[in-house]
DNA sequence: CCAATACATGAACATAGGCTCAGGTATTTG
DNA sequence: CAAATACCTGAGCCTATGTTCATGTATTGG
């Protein structure tokens, strides 16, 4: 196990140097000194592009099916009750965010989870949603 | 231009059981014949809203403020660029999901993070992206 | 009490995203 | 070849959402 959450962030150099003027409480700062700087902003938007492709009921319920086992793009969209276009419009934002991974067999394509990661997710908001 | 859209549209809730063969690819079933199913949709819209609040640069970057340390509103607002409405509407999305809490001193509210179910989403994540 | 600070909130505007529709590509079959 | 199947993709419609702007609430200070 030993999952290394590494308590620093990771990415400095980010002086927000606008012109605003500045508050009057920043002299509360309850920790240290030390700079506490955000994630940056490219980095900031990947990651929500990432999690932007999780953030839909459709794309959730596909990846569901695809832990189970490997399916097919119509066997997932009779499945789910939705058309094969939008399923295949899904898949494709899976495969982008390289959450999927398909082989072709004759004019079918399969689909299945392209590894681990996304099942770890998975269970983490599980149970934080059943808190 | 008016469509058929005459109901909502958004839950079809068609219940094709084991009757109704639409598709023929559907005799290519890789799993046994067991009942795959999926996600349910509520749960499924449960967990897509969950990750929409994930899904933005500015709330990640809170996030990764708060995973240093606490800080009041205005040094958020501050640290990120952005004006503190702008923070208070997404502290509130980040509060609706239990991401974050808050305590109060004085005329100042202090976040931190809720619990370490977020810290491990953005490590999970973090490794995916880095692969 | 009144002004200022710190934060929250509703409305409005601009953008992003999911679905349907209408094709398009590739493979199998007659 | 031509039709059918399985899947992909661009365009357009409609909704959802993040920001700003203006205002409201609570606490501190003169």
């Amino acid at each position: 196990m030993a999952r290394q959450t590494s308590s620093r962030t990771v990415l400095p150099t980010r002086r927000v140097s606008s012109g605003e003027a500045e508050a009057v409480c920043s002299e509360h700062h309850s920790g240290s000194g030390a700079a506490v700087e955000p994630l940056e902003l490219p980095e900031s938007q990947r990651m929500a592009e990432f999690f932007s492709v999780l953030a839909d009921p459709t794309r959730l319920r596909l990846i569901s099916l695809l832990a189970g086992s490997e399916f097919c793009v119509c066997d997932l969209a009779e499945r789910l009750g939705v058309s094969e276009s939008a399923v295949s419009h899904q898949l494709r934002a899976l495969r982008g965010a390289r959450l999927v991974r398909y082989r072709k067999e004759g004019r079918q394509v399969f689909y299945q989870l392209h590894d681990h990661h996304i099942v770890d997710l998975y269970g983490t908001v599980r149970e934080h949603l059943a808190e």
